[in-house]
DNA sequence: CCTATATATACTCAAAGTGAGTATATCAAG
DNA sequence: CTTGATATACTCACTTTGAGTATATATAGG
């Protein structure tokens, strides 16, 4: 066993090639998320007004600095503490952007290139020493994600026509029936068209569709051909725009998020110790954008084995007093611990 | 609409930081996995016999030059198709680890830490001009992970002993009966003691479990306390050992992988054009190391319209010829593309 | 040709899980 | 003490799932 194993041929050839000019700077974002008041919020950075165009929201983020942090988790905690004194309690590592700025060619400084890797944390935390930063409600970057109250307006109002047209558009460059079908396809299964049902966990999907069709001020910013230039359509903004490819890391987050929440019991960690079913019911609903069965939300969670009762009553006003419930951590080490996995309510009639 | 959004103050700080010494390389590294003859296969590049230690299996990797390549996935379908000739049909970012060497304290070079980003590749290709690199079992690397002819003996044989012996020392360092408990939790969940059940997806959290033990000799190279020096026992090798943090990069492809199968359609990627659904079980079963029940599992694939019939039969030798299938990869734009949900098969009867 | 053997495929059935509803309990306000 | 609101319990049809039995069609050997 040595300390340093030997290396093939191969490897020395590519670590000798990577001590050239391969060097980049990781940077680190947060998607920091809490639910207060029924609403899902992220926690964003200010943007600076006196700027022109009116300048964009950011996600906390600061650099990985490999000599002080042993690993990529330990450095984001560690200035999210320092910057927010938030307390996280879960941390998800999402994914590793290669293309930050998504290369608006104009705009990339040669020498310092950043690679961004995305983090889902979840805080319960309201924390008002926040240096400056803001929660934010996460479904005003995302308005179409958000079906509690019905279907959002902004779907058949603005977003469909707009994708219909860049539908179409693609059937006058490449008239081949297959590659039309693609980009049709691509907005059914994303936006729930024609019989397709509308799934919460498609979020980023959805994003990604309409950062390629150019709807997003995102990908007019980065200078993508046609973007936000549809002919006879006059394009609202979809969702208030953030910096560098913030958007698409909080679209990751939202996925992730809305997925984990049904196989992991994550949804804890964004609640008080103490709650009654309905706040917790509340909550997810608030996460999904989506209401559930309250009768069998119940039954789930209770037979599931995720909370215990407290005996304490909640003395909200209104009707029967709700009993308050405490999540049971034993069920972690009790087996393979599962989440929420819920379908959404059909009928609109439970709330 | 500017190309160069305004900073904040906080950001501009940050950014400043950056350019100071927080430079790192990326290095990408793939997990490309095969299936022939029933077994899960990956790339490995050959080691070096001449130096000591008999050199580790490495996984290919190569750097990411971000002047070069748009994005990490295209920088690495680049050098994975220059390096093996390899054609990769899925591809999908793993995890980003910020201590690839898990800092063995010797052996950290200061100046050129690198960033490892995992990807998983599937690929069905046997393209013979792989420049030296070779297909390798995976359970090699994990000898306990295969369960397709019952619980592999190595479990009861060395890993349960010495997990119970690890378990046991920290009563012994922190007598306190909590931290004790999360000890025998963790293997407990991990290998399916006292009731709990195995569970295919836990790859990764075993590996992990034996790194963190020190029962596996990437453990021990990289200097953590107590690795391999457990009282009384004369510790077998775990498994094969791969350079840097590559089995735990395998391990984390293999559970990927192993649940991901379950709810999108990715087998089909392993799968030659045409097949019987005896040959898309066993391959199934070869990755999840696990068998399934044969009737049952026909059932799934038919009634998820996940294949079609091709009409032609296959001429296996042995009994009634079975039908050919193709994989119908118009369920991709039917419907959110289901996988194999499918259970491991319980009575050892069915194979 | 007949039979043993091996595999493929179809069908059955009980148990568990799921979606959606009805019924009842318990509070506050008027 | 009725109304309105919410909490909680229970019901029921329907689907899914785990596991088994039954039948079909090939090869090999007498």
């Amino acid at each position: 066993m040595t300390a340093n194993p030997p290396k093939t041929s191969v490897q020395s050839a590519a670590e000798a090639a990577m001590r050239a000019d391969k060097a980049v700077v990781i940077g680190l974002n947060a998607a920091i998320v809490t639910v207060s008041d029924n609403e899902p919020k992220i926690l964003i950075v200010p943007h600076d007004e006196a700027e022109d165009s009116g300048g964009w929201d950011a996600l906390p983020f600061g650099p990985f600095n490999p000599m002080q942090h042993r690993t990529l988790e330990i450095g984001l905690r560690s200035w999210v503490q320092e910057q927010t004194h938030l307390e996280l309690g879960y941390v998800e590592q999402l994914y590793t952007f290669g293309d930050r700025g998504r290369h608006s060619l104009e705009a990339d400084t040669p020498g310092e290139h950043v690679v961004s890797v995305g983090y889902l944390a979840l805080t319960r935390g309201h924390d008002e020493d926040l240096q400056g930063a803001s929660w934010s409600d996460w479904y005003r970057h995302f308005p179409w994600e958000d079906w509690r109250d019905g279907k959002p307006a902004i779907i058949d109002q603005a977003i469909l026509p707009l994708l219909r047209e860049w539908v179409s558009r693609q059937a006058e460059a490449t008239p081949d029936e297959l590659s039309r079908g693609k980009r049709r396809d691509r907005m059914r299964l994303c936006f729930g068209v024609d019989g397709v049902q509308w799934d919460d966990e498609k979020a980023l999907e959805r994003y990604e569709l309409l950062y390629s069709a150019g709807l997003v001020q995102e990908a007019a910013r980065d200078g993508r051909p046609n973007a936000l230039a549809l002919a006879g359509h006059n394009v609202p903004p979809l969702g208030r725009p953030m910096q560098f490819d913030h958007r698409r890391i909080l679209a990751t987050a939202m996925s992730r998020l809305r997925a984990k929440i049904k196989y992991r019991p994550v949804a804890f960690e964004l609640m008080p110790p103490a709650f009654t079913l309905y706040e917790l019911q509340k909550t997810v609903e608030a996460l999904l954008g989506l209401h559930v069965h309250k009768q069998n939300f119940r039954r789930l969670v209770e037979n599931a084995g995720l909370v215990e009762r407290t005996g304490r009553m909640s003395t909200r006003t209104g009707g029967r007093p709700a009993e308050q419930f405490r999540f049971r951590r034993e069920v972690l080490n009790e087996r393979p611990a599962p989440g929420l996995r819920l379908a959404p309510s059909r009928s609109r009639a439970n709330s």
